[in-house]
DNA sequence: CGGTTCTTTGAGGACCATCAATACGCGTGG
DNA sequence: CCACGCGTATTGATGGTCCTCAAAGAACCG
């Protein structure tokens, strides 16, 4: 790891609140890596050894079954991933890859354990940080569960444009095919989807989403903070 | 609270590691109370006032949105539930509702959180508790998400078979109804789904289920400890 | 015993997946 | 520069899965 790196990763969230002392013992151990985008970085099933955070970049996680793969969750900077594995120290329930260039830090799973039960800070940090995944799986199985695929993409790109700063243009960073796994359903079925929304001022141009009549398509979408937020 | 609900209390495995001042600080400003069946504990939405854990009995967790409900998640005794709206105090995100009659305890959130703060032990059990609701959704999301409904029946089946002292006779405890929105269907498609499993051996008569070739139906549902462990 | 709710079964339709074919974008190498 | 190959995106045709609606039977409870 670079010292150039370490007022960075001082100032995540997650480490934020916590004594020197517990800083250096957690980064003496951890790796800071980047990677090309498509790297596979954990696969499902193995044991958790390091808790890994996201400096830049944008990390999938994904699960399979029988032949069949579905997009979990898109991780950016400066959130944890897999994190409840490292804590419980079981395997990991899902996969994650890069998508694009990302750089990562990775933190031995036995620091991790042997610091939180040292400092309280830092326990109370990964408890958030814990306690907000959760929710946002929980988020993820609700959207699923009650709304159909259309109403996913119109909640998606509502929420998308909340969080832009170009108001009501969108750039979907994704490919598709992602976005369509994400969402629960196939790139065909995002296809109509898309065209679905027409109806409701929404233009589609390769990777660029234009919102013709916000209000319109936020009436159809009818976001909940309890499922988007 | 009655003092003769201590001891069970306390051998829970939230508890049963903690100091004994921290345990008093706990129970100090708990409530132990028995519900009967279909009685609303907690409102999707309200603010997470205090920390449930079921003693005795089923809670249901469920969400809505736009008119539609889904089960999410049917609680057991000695887990707590909404532990992750306790501590980052933000509201709840399923609301919880007995099904059968229930013994439940409550304790306020803001002793959690400072007991979180002052016992490490205690800060591990929750961490421990709250990794594995987490890893619960994620499961759940997957399930849903990767299987077709037929194959969430029959996985489900396979599990209660395998925890169930019966071997390959099963007794439904909830109704049918509550099981089809648990595994994201309508009541009429698991009926369908039921008469489907026929084929490998499932005979349904009211409440009980018995698997008449159980290797036959587990190799038809391909369980996962990923997805049911 | 009557009312209510749950469960099952049937018919029909909506939603979504699959398969196939085409078009598009993009990087590589001729 | 263009041709080519490769993966993605779209569009159409088709079929399967699943939901909706309706009705009848079964279980439950007052």
């Amino acid at each position: 790891m670079r010292s150039t790196d370490i007022p960075g990763i001082r100032s995540l969230p997650l480490f934020s609140d916590i004594g020197e002392d517990s800083f250096e013992r957690l980064i003496r151990g951890a790796y800071v890596q980047n990677f090309p985008p498509h790297t596979e970085l954990i696969t499902e099933g193995e044991s958790a050894d390091f808790l890994h955070i996201v400096v830049s970049g944008t990390v999938e996680l994904g699960s399979s079954w029988n032949e069949r793969e579905t997009c979990m969750a898109l991780v950016e900077p400066h959130t944890t991933f897999i994190l409840a594995a490292t804590i419980r120290d079981r395997p990991y329930l899902m996969s994650a890859r890069t998508i694009s260039k990302a750089r990562i830090i990775m933190i031995p799973s036995e620091d991790i354990r042997s610091v939180f039960e040292n400092d309280s800070e830092f326990a109370k940090s990964i408890v958030e940080e814990l306690a907000g995944c959760y929710r946002d799986a929980v988020k993820h199985a609700k959207n699923i569960k009650l709304r159909s695929s259309v109403e996913r993409l119109a909640n998606y790109l509502v929420r998308q444009a909340s969080q832009s700063s170009e108001g009501d243009r969108i750039s979907l960073d994704i490919e598709k095919k992602k976005l369509a796994s994400f969402l629960g359903m196939t790139p065909e079925n995002l296809s109509r989807a898309f065209t679905a929304l027409r109806n409701h001022g929404v233009e589609v141009n390769g990777e660029q989403v234009r919102l013709n009549r916000p209000e319109d398509l936020t009436r159809f979408a009818r976001p909940d903070p309890l499922i988007d937020g």
